[in-house]
RNA sequence: GGGCCCGUGGUCUAGUCGGUUAUGACAUCGCCUUGACACGGCGGGGAUCCUGAGUUCGAAUCUCAGCGGGCCCA
């Protein structure tokens, strides 16, 4: 026997766990030969803070990792940090009060690297206090020279297979950052703005952008538009700017929009882009790289966009050239770090060739959990105009790997054993074809994208000596299935032709309790920490498995929160009372040769657990496979088989207790195995006080199909819903549920095991023959007030009461002989039928008053 | 404007390739301190399965239309 404390304390038990826990027991051995399960881990940004978003995916992960390692794969679990971007540039410019170009770009980076660092660091933190169960000996940096040598190979193989180029092309432009930006970075905002009627020579047209108007390179018409029609093919003049462009006819012109007649500039947006490229229209770069006009745009050059628009507008109006303004909504994309609008401009980057059948080809190829989420792949993939440019004029960033001659300006791409390298610190070991050993160093750096989507390549040992390849799992949330899983499958199949996972299980966000996504501008968010200091990582990872199917959105609540700790409580309650009766030192218990009825019963119920629980778990239905555990642990084991043995759990040394003791334990020791992927803690507690070594070095367990046989399914079944209705019967009848009946009879031929009813009833419990014929008896008789309240109005009380005093039994023999009843009410005689009053029947056991009750067909007789 | 998802007791949610009495949690009401648990036990009440039409012997489930919400995108 062994004591333990009345309440589970969280804190404690998961503090000492910690402490303990050997995370070597969680490597991926390379040279095992045990099946491989790698999951490519989102390498998150490293922000300082692991959200509560972050967290339900991780504990996703957590699950499938622990029970495939219970099942006897080699499980990687490895952790990677996605570490460059704008973010941390922004945030050190604030920290030290400089912009990135007063220092120097090594001391700036420095400074990105010691944040990021720091910033890694504490995430690490909430990641270990959830239990997570991950494999650090493969932690990967993408700020570190190991990794990153891998993007610039990956770089330099994709380029030389033709899937990088450098070129002109439109791209989306942020002037505020200086920088290009990626369509995955541009987010899109509803903003008020005035549509300009404005008088070009010969037509009207209408624009909220005059400031473009130095960019006009065409204005278009509608084919089928009948005012136009004769338009098509001249020329027009563009106000203030005296230069003609042509008219062109596009289906995609809106005849309802303004005057019908839009101006087409370079860029305004990406339909112009487009219609550039359709009607091969030449370029007028109206707008520089600092968001200021250029030269073309003669008295307003070097202005602001903003300052510009207002000017030109003034100019326009006093040459009577506006003749009228609207005020329309429109959606704006902008830049999704300062959210400042975007230009679209042409310009020298470096690109990546989109292929889309191969993506669509290879995703096709992956399994989605749900499935419907590949439709948004596609729908992206399909929506997807021009390449991915993956240049960015920024600091903190994998290098691009490439100089430029100085003298002929031929592009020299770095090659392999290079790598890596900084092309604005290193010089190329080689001189340029046209002999000249001078270069310049690309200064732009690549998308942080291009180091995140070759997690799977990395992890899988790509570059290195073992890779296994493809990896199996991406656990992510859906809102970067159009960044991640997209780029991570276009450079799996560009550089390997594999893809890089074979399943693909998506989480959804985490909305806040008033059911709007978790966002700092709502104010809506909870932090994993204040929930574990609260409640324990036990308590926190049921809600995730529990609060909704994967990959739906789910609501963080705090009363999931209290509901999960109250299990843990439950649990422990029960693990307190099997303590009473088990003992570690005298595990295994052996089975014995006679198994009871109810004990029979519970184990083929735990072993229906086992078998609809380690599908869930397969199927990905978290949901469903902690709310089985709970139930089973809950009501059958706790409410029921418990309350069913307890009785002969305590009598001395028989049969009977060793049964139930080889029940309880095998039943726990079960438990704490299928716990132990959602609450790693208390399964490990759980665990220690019956079993030697670790829980999560268990096998999973597996069904016994011996034990899952019908009949002791029915057999239980029968014995716990008659103590069940006994007890109703009691609390009906509001009879103590202690206090004991003076028999129990039940009509049955099953041969019942009638201990346990008996223990549980605490009453004499008889089995009999089921022909047995109960004597029915009239008992009672009930006054039917809605028939004789209209008949007898003011004297129906007393007609009722006057019933109420009758015989039953002579009631019931002149009824059933087709008579009437005669009563006396104020010395009047009244004749009633059956339909004035209900006889109430009831039967007799051996001369007894008895109650009958009934379950599947089985009758109980009860005396009181 | 497009795509995807969702609409189930007071609240949140499971079930959705058609089939008895629609799952669970929280809340609520009554009884009970029964040898582990009052953070407990036993029992009860509570649902137009968003609306309408259609398919069908049968619809929460399939189809269409509408209304409402969310997410992603243009």
């Amino acid at each position: 026997m062994q004591e333990i404390a009345k309440e589970y304390d969280h804190r404690l038990v998961e503090t000492k766990w910690i402490e303990r826990w050997d995370d070597s027991l969680y490597y991926f051995d390379w040279k095992s030969d045990k099946p491989p399960y790698i999951i490519d881990t989102p390498p998150p940004y490293p922000t300082g803070s692991f959200h509560i978003g972050n967290a339900l995916n991780w504990c996703y992960i957590d699950f499938i990792a622990r029970f495939k390692r219970m099942q006897g794969y080699n499980v990687m679990f490895p952790q990677g940090w996605d570490c460059h971007g704008l973010p941390t540039e922004v945030k050190v410019e604030e920290l030290h009060g400089i912009t990135k170009n007063e220092v120097d770009r090594e001391v700036f980076r420095e400074l990105c690297r010691k944040l990021t660092s720091e910033n890694i660091k504490k995430m690490r933190e909430t990641m270990k206090r959830l239990g997570l169960s991950i494999d650090w000996s493969n932690e990967y940096i993408t700020m570190d020279p190991s990794y990153y040598r891998k993007t610039q190979v990956s770089f330099v193989r994709m380029y030389e297979n033709g899937l990088i180029y450098r070129d002109n092309h439109p791209v989306n432009w942020c002037p505020r950052c200086k920088t290009a930006i990626a369509f995955a970075e541009v987010e899109y905002e509803t903003r008020e703005t005035s549509l300009n009627y404005i008088h070009f020579e010969g037509v009207d047209i209408a624009t909220t952008r005059p400031e473009l108007i130095p960019a006009c390179v065409a204005v278009a018409v509608n084919p089928e538009d009948e005012r136009f029609r004769d338009l098509i093919g001249l020329e027009v003049g563009v106000p203030l700017f005296n230069y003609r462009v042509p008219v062109i006819a596009d289906d995609e012109v809106d005849p309802c929009f303004g005057t019908g007649i839009v101006m087409i500039c370079t860029f305004g947006d990406k339909q112009d882009v487009r219609w550039w490229k359709e009607h091969g229209l030449p370029l007028r770069r109206a707008i520089d790289r600092d968001g200021l006009m250029t030269g073309i745009a003669g008295k307003y050059a070097g202005m602001e966009i903003e300052r510009v628009r207002d000017a030109i507008i003034k100019d326009l109006k006093e040459e009577g050239l506006i003749y009228k303004e609207e005020r329309i909504e429109q959606n704006v994309g902008v830049c999704w770090r300062c959210k400042t609008p975007i230009e679209i401009l042409s310009e020298k980057q470096w690109f990546v060739r989109i292929e889309h059948e191969k993506v669509l080809d290879a995703a096709a190829k992956i399994r989605w959990h749900p499935d419907y989420m590949m439709v948004r792949l596609k729908n992206w993939v399909e929506s997807m105009e021009w390449d991915w440019c993956i240049s960015r004029q920024r600091l903190f960033g994998t290098p691009i790997p490439v100089w430029y001659c100085k003298r002929c300006g031929e592009v020299l791409v770095a090659t392999e054993d290079e790598l890596p390298l900084d092309p604005t610190v290193d010089a190329p070991k080689r001189a340029c074809s046209c002999g000249s050993l001078e270069f310049e160093g690309e200064e732009d750096v690549l998308d942080t994208w291009m180091d995140s989507s070759i997690s799977a390549l990395a992890v899988g040992g790509w570059l290195e000596d073992v890779f296994i390849y493809p990896t199996q799992l991406r656990p992510q949330g859906h809102d970067i299935i159009r960044t991640w899983a997209f780029y991570t499958i276009l450079r799996s199949i560009a550089l390997t032709g594999m893809i890089p996972w074979e399943e693909i299980v998506i989480n959804g966000m985490v909305l806040g309790e008033d059911g709007h996504k978790m966002s700092k501008s709502r104010n809506n968010i909870t932090a994993p920490e204040e929930v574990m200091g609260k409640y324990g990582a036990d308590a926190f990872r049921q809600w995730a498995a529990i609060g909704g199917s994967t990959g739906s959105d789910i609501m963080f609540r705090w009363k999931d929160i209290v509901a999960a700790s109250r299990f843990l409580q439950k649990l422990w309650s029960i693990l307190r009372f099997s303590l009473i009766h088990l003992d570690k030192d005298k595990a295994p218990y052996e089975r014995p040769q006679k198994l009871s009825t109810v004990d029979k019963w519970l184990l083929a119920r735990l072993n229906e657990l086992i078998e609809s629980v380690t599908a869930d778990m397969q199927s990905y239905s978290f949901d469903e496979a902690m709310k089985e555990i709970r139930s089973f642990a809950w009501n059958t084991l706790a409410d029921d088989y418990i309350e069913l043995v307890k009785s002969r759990l305590y009598a001395e040394d028989s049969n009977g207790r060793e049964s139930a003791l080889y029940t309880l334990y095998t039943t726990m020791d079960t438990l704490s195995r299928l716990i132990a992927p959602f609450m790693p803690f208390f399964a490990e507690e759980m665990h220690s006080y019956l079993n030697e070594g670790s829980v999560h070095a268990r096998e999973w367990p597996r069904v016994d199909r011996d034990l899952l046989d019908e009949e002791s399914i029915e057999k239980g079944e029968l014995v716990r819903r008659i103590v069940e209705a006994v007890r109703r019967y009691k609390s009906e009848n509001k009879i103590p549920l202690n206090a004991p009946l003076r028999r129990v009879e039940i009509y049955t031929s099953v041969d019942l095991d009638l201990e346990d009813i008996k223990g549980a009833l605490k009453s004499e419990v008889e089995l009999v023959n089921p022909d047995t014929t109960l004597e029915m008896k009239a008992v009672g008789i009930k006054p039917r007030m809605d028939v004789i309240g209209p008949t007898y109005r003011k004297e129906a009380r007393k007609v009722a009461d006057a019933i109420e005093r009758l015989d039953p039994e002579e009631v019931e023999r002149v009824i059933s002989d087709g008579g009437k009843v005669e009563i006396e009410v104020d010395g009047k005689l009244i004749s009633l039928d059956s339909s004035s009053f209900e006889i109430e029947m009831g039967f007799e056991s051996r001369g007894e008053r008895v109650d009958i009750l009934e379950v599947s067909g089985v009758k109980i007789a009860v005396m009181r």
